[in-house]
Parts: C-alpha cells; sequence; structure tokens
DNA sequence: CCTCATTATGTAATCGTTTACATTGTAGGG
DNA sequence: CCCTACAATGTAAACGATTACATAATGAGG
C-alpha cells in the first residue's frame, strides 16, 4: 500500500540500513544469512530503491536527452531506433526533444543543459544559432555532448560526432542523374538553418561544376524539409522556364512530396522527370514510382552515437573530439531514368 | 568552471541557503533588497538549481513516460505531438518506451512503474499479459495512469482513457465499402495481442453481419501492423478462391503495404480492387492512388491524455476513471470505387 | 592462548534543496 | 510607550540512498 524505504527493510530485515544497501548493490560483501534475512524483507515489503534519491546520491540520472528536428521524420525514427538499443542495453532511458516548430528556445535548451537532469545529449538537429550557448553550458557542468547527422556550426567541431559525408553524398546524387543522361538537373532543398541540407547542396553544385552543367538561377528551391513545402517548391521548378529534367530533393520526405506534385502536374516519374531521394526511409520502396535514393545507415548513426556518448559520460574528460564518418550508399529503384 | 550549489549563492549573497531558495520559489516572501542581492550572486555564479536535488526532494520528477508500440508509427508520431504540446506547457519532459520488437517484459515495465522515476504514465499500447502486473504496480505507488488508443485489457477499465469508438469506427469502414456495392470485403488485421485492431474487426464483422454478408474463412488475415506483413497477407487474399473486391486495413501503415503488394500482382486500386484504411497518416493523400481511410483525431487523443494526466498528477486521489470517447470520421479519397 | 588479518556489520556523514519552526525586526493600534 | 501582528530572515531537520570509517566477530598462525 505505501511506500516502503530503506529503513523499513532494515528494520523488518533486522539488520542496518547500510547492510540492506550493500546486499542490493554488491551482494558479495553480505554474508549469506543477512543476504537471505534482506531478500525476504524485501519480497515481504515489496521494496524496490526510491530512484530520485538514488539519481540524486549517485549524480546520475540514467536518462539521456536526444533534440532532433522532428520525430515525425522516418529517417530519424530510425537512428532512435539505433540510439533505442544501445540505450537499453546500457540501461539508459531516452527522452526527446523536437526542435522543429519551434519549441525549445536556445534558453531552454541551455537550461536543460544545465541543469543536469540528463546525463548527456545526442544532437541530432541544427542548433546553429545556439551553438555558443551549448558549448557554454556545457563547459559550465561539463556536459556530455555526441552530434549526430548534422554539424552543427564549423565552431563546434570540438564536440565529437558521427554522420555520414552530406557533400560526397549530395555529389553522389546528382553524379547518377548526370550518369543517366541529364543535363537540367534542379534541387530541392531545406531551410537555410538546416545544414545537412545545406552541405547536400554543396554536393550537389559541386558535382555540378565538375561537369560543367550550369545551375540555373530558381533551380535550387527550399521544400522546408516537409511533404507539403516540397510540392510547392515542385510547382515552381515545373514552371521554370528552363524546366528541369531531374530533381534531386534532399531528403526523403520531401522526394515523396515532389512525385505527388509531379504526378498531379499530370506528368510521369520517371518519364517526364526523373526524382532522388535522401535518407532511404521505409516508404521509399513504396512510393509510385519507388524511389531511387541515398541511403544513410540511420540505425548505425545512432548507435555508434549511444556508444559514444556513453562513453563520454563514463570517461573523466569529456575532450574526445572524435569524428566517425559512416558510408553511404545509392540504391537505384525507379524513379530515375536514362535521357 | 565547477558547479555551484546554493550554499556558494548564499554564502556570496550573504544570506541564508533558505532566502535563495526562497529568492527562487517564492520571491514574494522575500524583501526587494535581498532579492537583488540574490540575483545578483546567481548571475555572478551562473548558479542553476540541481535538479536531481529538486526532483529527490519534492518527490517529483517533471517527467512522464509513455509507452507505446512503436514510435515510427506516423500515427503514434500524431498522438506524441499532442502529448508533447500540453506537456511543454505544463512542464513536463516525456519518455517513450517501445513495446514492439520484444523491448520491454512485464517485470521491466512494473519495475519502471514502481521505482517513480516518473510522475505518471500514458499507455498507449497493448499490454494484455501485462495488465496485473501494472495495476498492483499501480496500487502499489499511486502510479497515475492514462490509457490512450486501446483499452488494454477488460480489466484495466479502471483505469482513465482516451480514445474513439473502434468498434464503430471499424463498422463505418465496413459499410463504407458495402454502400459502394461491395460485398466480397476481407480485412488485414493486427496480432491477436493488439486489443484496437481487433475492435476494428469486431465492428468489421457486425457490419457484415447486419448487411447479411458472409466473412469467408480466410477473409480475415493478419497483417502485422507493418508494411512487409500486409504485402504477405495481402498477397494470401488475391490467392483466395473467393478473392474480395475490397479490403479494409485496420491501419494506414499496412494499407500502405496493401496497395503496393496489389500493385506488384498487376491490378489496379480501386478498379480491381478498393482499399480502405485507417487512422489516416500524413501520407495517405500521397499514396496511389490517395488512399481512403478512417481519421482518428490523433493529436487530440495525445493532448486530453495529457491533460488527465497532468490532473491525475496533481490530484491526491488518483481514482478517476473517466472515459473519453473522441469523434473519428470517413475521408474519402481515391481507393474505393463503385462497384 | 594471543595477535593479526580478514570479513561482516553498524554508525553516521553526506549529497543539495525545501520548509516547519524559531527568531528578529518593524509598524500600527491602543 | 507597550503590545500585537506580521513580514523577513535564519536554523536546522528532513528527504532516501550510499559509503568512509569504526567496530565487532571470526579464523589462522605462532
Amino acid at each position: 500500500m505505501t511506500d516502503f524505504s530503506i529503513k523499513e527493510v532494515a528494520k523488518l530485515a533486522g539488520v542496518s540500513t547500510a547492510t540492506v544497501s550493500r546486499a542490493i548493490n554488491t551482494p558479495d560483501k553480505v554474508s549469506e544469512t543477512t543476504l537471505d534475512k534482506v531478500q525476504e524483507a524485501i519480497s515481504k515489503t515489496g521494496y524496490a530503491p526510491n530512484r530520485l534519491a538514488q539519481s540524486f546520491r549517485r549524480g546520475r540520472t540514467n536518462l539521456i536527452m536526444v533534440v532532433l528536428p522532428s520525430v515525425g521524420d522516418p529517417f530519424f525514427t530510425a537512428v532512435m531506433r539505433g540510439i533505442r538499443r544501445v540505450a537499453k542495453d546500457k540501461a539508459y532511458s531516452v527522452v526527446i526533444e523536437e526542435t522543429q516548430g519551434n519549441t525549445m528556445t536556445a534558453d531552454e535548451i541551455g537550461a536543460m543543459l544545465v541543469s543536469n537532469q540528463t546525463d548527456g545529449v545526442i544532437l541530432l538537429a541544427s542548433l546553429s544559432p545556439f551553438g555558443t550557448e551549448i558549448l557554454s553550458a556545457r563547459s559550465r557542468r561539463r556536459i556530455p555532448i555526441v552530434v549526430g547527422c548534422e554539424c552543427i556550426t564549423p565552431e563546434l567541431t570540438v564536440l565529437p560526432s558521427v554522420q555520414i559525408n552530406n557533400v560526397a553524398a549530395g555529389s553522389d546524387a546528382t553524379q547518377h542523374l548526370i550518369e543517366h543522361g541529364h543535363t537540367h538537373i534542379a534541387m530541392i532543398s531545406g531551410q537555410p538553418s538546416s545544414l545537412l541540407t545545406k552541405d547536400r547542396e554543396i554536393g550537389y553544385r559541386q558535382a555540378m561544376h565538375k561537369a560543367q552543367l550550369p545551375v540555373m538561377d530558381g533551380w535550387v528551391v527550399d521544400g522546408g524539409l516537409s511533404i507539403s513545402g516540397a510540392r510547392a517548391a515542385t510547382k515552381q521548378l515545373l514552371n521554370h522556364p528552363n524546366r528541369p529534367s531531374a530533381i534531386f530533393c534532399a531528403n526523403d520526405e520531401m522526394a515523396i512530396g515532389c512525385l505527388d506534385a509531379i504526378k498531379s502536374a499530370g506528368l510521369d516519374v520517371p518519364q517526364d522527370i526523373s526524382v532522388i531521394g535522401f535518407d532511404d526511409i521505409r516508404y521509399a520502396e513504396v512510393t509510385d514510382p519507388p524511389l531511387t535514393t541515398i541511403q544513410q545507415p540511420a540505425e548505425h548513426i545512432g548507435e555508434r552515437a549511444m556508444i559514444g556518448l556513453d562513453r563520454l559520460i563514463g570517461a573523466t574528460d569529456t575532450s574526445d573530439t572524435a569524428h566517425e564518418v559512416l558510408p553511404h550508399r545509392l540504391v537505384e529503384r525507379q524513379s530515375v531514368s536514362r535521357r
């Protein structure tokens, strides 16, 4: 009925609280007989240690925070799966904070970090404007932070990270279109604040440049990382005086909107327009047509990030700044055709 | 650099720790002048209260847990958005636990609940086998629990809940197909453990019965709540000696797999086979063809559940057992045709 | 039988905040 | 000018677990 504390258990077992604590945490330091008594008292009371007290005393919550743009995006869902797998293994719980939709201000993030509710943080979102805030918070409390998927700002390369090479991947996607004979290639990118799509955009421009193809004005449009945003962006591209014959979308979510807008305009993919996406979310193989895209090892990114964070939490110095780069790969389906 | 505690601040401000605490939590009980002194000391040190200590002392974490099958499902993502909105408003953080993929055992759930790391729980998943476990945990620690989307077991109607009427909704979906002249109507359901899909199945059977239509052996198949599972299920249905002309999928995720399998078989939706889904996830309008489906007020469910939970947490008695039923509605797109 | 090492247990301090209670100071009413 | 009420502050006891240190008990070696 009521809550039991270690004291009640101790009294019931006829030992001190210290012994109960030891029986639970370091059983080998307790004699067989007392262990039995304590065990019995525990099961009789249904006692469970008060985690709040434990956390307080030990200075650890076994809680980590992950900051990401939107949990709705299947790509992040996949990353989260990787994070969770190792988190569970190492007995962490995970709290998620979303940045999209203005839900967190710089102050709030800083406050959360500083007030050490969590043992560490995995950043999967662009926080460029908050860069300094975060770093100062980190230095104040020595908060373990790992960056995944996105280098926050150039200054923040101080933080260890796990990601693919977005520039190279963007270049690969573009290259694939070029190899299929396309010369009029447009791109639907993300908001300027989304650094990782900007990196992909750089890769796109590099590939175009290398192939001596022009990037016309109005060929790079902001799709806002959403289906509806990409739909609007696609409409713009279709009305462009130099209409592209291929579109590189900075993520699959936007590619879905792009496919939809092209079909709505009465055009065919890939006959009239080729589309290539990015991420290889699980819906990519069931779009119409199935989407050619760049596959990121999403779960693996999550796993590595969490492993790195755990190491950081365990370590005494948090000055590790390893940058892990995982491989990406192009998966060909049916949304790109030869021109 | 180092961490400051309330003591340092107190010393710097020349007051007692009690006054500092009051200055922070109940400023109106502190004189202007001391308030200023404390403020200055705080900003000078960069002091932030230790949340662990606060939680411990106040017996509250301002953390809630939500248990759901899979964060990947866009429907739950939408529910989560609603939960988050009000959680943020009321200053809770949210930790998510997934049940799919065998990640949590009954013991683990019970342990988590009992060890009061969180102030309360929103259950969005079937936990039928764990019903008693949860209830006993709840009674031991008086853990506030709200059920959303799914009545766990009949016994658990003790808990307050927020959901739609799944039986009626399943019936409505089926009715819609019947009204379009279909008589051979099959259903792709979820695992037996998924009670909410079972409710929808009951609704389906009721509607068929009411229209005096037979439900042939093999017309109700388990799609495992996944795209791939639904693909396999659909193949079975297509090979059925009495091939259905319409399929009711217990959720949109499975409807996506179903559409894909039908197209792979060289058939057309809705010419050859009509498909209706359930949930109205955000991809439902960009499938090929756009999916007719039952819309659940997902965000609203989340909001109401979180509001209810907050009230429960604030309340002294947790015996509230209100059952809220929110409205669903059929949204017609293009995956159902007249027969 | 004594001594010393070793093991098992108890005692009590500690973590950082909050808060009941005690104390001091101040103002207003008589 | 005294008394009372109230506001502002301080003192110190919680909260529940962990753990350094002290103590007691046991066994081995001489």
